[in-house]
DNA sequence: TGCCAGGCCCTCTTTAGGGCCTT
């Protein structure tokens, strides 16, 4: 499968973990994931995963998942296996995509699947977009954009619902400001790149 | 032994330090 050359077309994906790093034992424990295609969500996935020990009473209520919820799941290879067939052929966007590729690349090595698509973070394009939001945390930019949410947070995919609400703003402020009629994909990664100083005249050029 | 993320980004910077963001 092409990878799509437009931003509207991609997967927006959110993972809940043990805690912060796969390089200290952290392993997922819930992916959640929106699949967009034109701008318009066309498809979802979403999966508990047992991680084979049990997790943080710090983690059970930053996340609202419970080791009881985790002892029922399929494990990390099952669940794993079914989003790697999910996310062929798509470019990948995620909210600090650091955090999300570093465990999506942990846990795919565990399975020997590889992805085609390329990563971009919302937050790094955020933080250029709105220079003076107060933080540019998710949940700080849905309220403050008033982005459409269900008050659900910290779960994944809810999280990944609001990050391709984000995504969609982003790129609707792009056109409108610039008056685009459709964003690369690679744009919106050369923007997450950019020095806040020459974002503006990065996109004037692409007017011109 | 004791410690433990990691990448981005700003600034009192680049021979560094610390905040932000993700769980």
């Amino acid at each position: 499968m092409t990878l799509s050359y437009a931003a509207h077309t991609a997967i927006i994906l959110d993972f809940e973990t043990t805690g912060l790093s796969p390089n200290m034992g952290d392993r997922a424990i819930e992916i959640g994931a929106v699949k967009i295609e034109q701008g318009q969500v066309v498809d979802h996935f979403q999966g508990l995963m047992n991680p084979g020990f049990r997790v943080s009473s710090f983690i059970e209520s930053y996340t609202g998942i419970t080791n009881n919820m985790l002892a029922t799941a399929p494990n990390c290879e099952t669940v794993m296996t079914e989003f790697a067939d999910f996310i062929q052929g798509y470019n990948l966007i995620a909210h600090n995509a650091s955090f999300d590729q570093r465990f999506l690349d942990a846990e795919l090595d565990r399975i020997n699947r590889r992805y085609s698509g390329s990563f971009c973070c919302s937050m790094l394009v955020a933080r250029r977009l709105y220079p003076h939001a107060t933080n540019h945390k998710l949940g700080t930019l849905v309220h403050q954009l008033a982005l459409e949410n269900d008050g659900t947070f910290h779960r994944a995919l809810a999280d990944a619902k609001m990050t391709a609400s984000l995504w969609c703003h982003m790129l609707d402020t792009i056109e409108d400001q610039y008056q685009l009629s459709s964003v690369p994909f690679s744009v919106m990664q050369k923007i997450s790149k950019t020095t806040k100083a020459s974002v503006p005249s990065y996109l004037q050029k692409l007017k011109a």
